[in-house]
DNA sequence: GTGGTCTAGACCACA
DNA sequence: GTGGTCTAGACCACC
């Protein structure tokens, strides 16, 4: 449980954490149940403090994507299989989804392109079975642009 | 050039400003070259300090995507169809579409149904078909551009 | 006696132990003399820690509830017929009362509809009606004591 | 705004401005809104730290009671007429109102005596017109008791 | 002016 | 050992 942490940037740290913890359950890295380090121990192998661990813990509470335990610490609540997310979820990250597209779109990348990238994070979030083991077949994404 | 702002949201006002400006201009609504009204007009249509509207043109003027002249006022600096993107652009921005994304799926949304409203958003931005492409009936906006 | 524990609860456990074993007193379930299982034969039903039964046992003991006897174990000491609280109890619990019914109020539920529950809530602890009042068909519940 | 404090209380004194606040918000002294002083000013005139008061109105801001800006400070978002709770508040509030009423009724408070303390509690919320002032038609609680 | 972030260290409650 | 609370002071972002 090793984050990469980019101390100048000007997204605060907490948000960080909280960003590639929530990124390592969607690429199914953290699976529901999963126990993370305590804030304290996480802090001390990011050279932080324990309350900048503590303030992106208690976002992902709040999202619904952990559950705090005085006994066990941190366990994954939530999965990408856990069920389908809650209501008034969805619109709210659409409005954010949409203004993040306009962005690209803005700058000048053409729609396929923009869809194109949008597959590619999907992709890269399904471990693909990089050796022989399965392969779960998973939604052929991509094609549909251009 | 009515914007519509949440005083109440956890967004900063300027922030707000700036990404209803990129919307517009993904969407055709403000094209290249198009003027946009003075900071002091802008602010006191909304109801807000000329400062934050100031904040706003400022940002987008350092994303490459207004000019500032002193005497014609802001002015679209770019557009969908002015070419690609500046390299660097792409990189930092799919980054945060993976931050994004991941949160969609993290809280169960499905890889299907995350690309789907990323192309519907894209379609939402399409400017009534500019070449013969299928033009999958939008809403028909844009006609203000050329 | 068997107690549902969520070990997810921000509730800490043992003040869960405690509020299920103050609530069987209030229903009859446990009459005053009624004995309780030992911290340890608890703990290992419930699968917890002992020290943790016996910290609800000794807040319980504090409250007056339950007296401890080495050689009989826990036995419940007093009950809804013992008779009146101890003074300074009421104005104590009164304030609680007074945050709780708040928060209620605040939220928009109207005083009719906050009173509707308190005395829900009352008539679920009724023990098969001990008077001619009336007898409103609740549970049945309590017949073991005594 | 002067709230009393104990600062020798079990409770942790942001719950402690908490409690205040929704007492205040559902007694209607403060009203949908009005603005509560700014964190650092309430923090030097109750001698605490800001970041207690901070604590404070973040919770309350989870709850739903508060809205926090950047300019105007803090501002009661909700009220006892801004209409009914949002769903799901009402299971876990009576819960927590089922395992209080139990207490008093373990210690001996009788249910006729718990059900008029709820509703001396709930008339101590509304006015009732102290001075002749136009008595606003409440709804009229406390004869359902006994 | 406002709130937000981060750091630092102390003490306590829980299991 | 875990998380929770409180304090203290610094700096930054927003308006």
């Amino acid at each position: 449980m090793i984050l990469s942490l980019d101390l100048d940037s000007e997204v605060p740290i907490y948000l960080q954490i909280r960003d590639r913890i929530v990124e390592a359950i969607a690429s199914g890295e953290l699976a529901e149940g999963s126990s993370l380090p305590s804030t304290r121990q996480l802090a001390v192998d990011l050279g932080i403090n324990f309350h900048t661990v503590n303030k992106a813990y208690d976002l992902l509470r709040q999202e619904g994507l952990l559950r705090i335990n005085r006994k066990s610490g941190a366990l994954v609540q939530r999965d990408a299989r856990t069920g389908p997310p809650e209501p008034g979820f969805t619109d709210e990250w659409e409005t954010r989804l949409r203004t993040l597209l306009a962005e690209a779109v803005a700058h000048g990348v053409d729609h396929p392109a923009v869809l194109g990238s949008c597959a590619a994070v999907l992709t890269s979030f399904t471990p693909t079975a990089p050796t022989a083991q399965g392969a779960d077949h998973g939604a052929e994404q991509g094609d549909s642009a251009s």
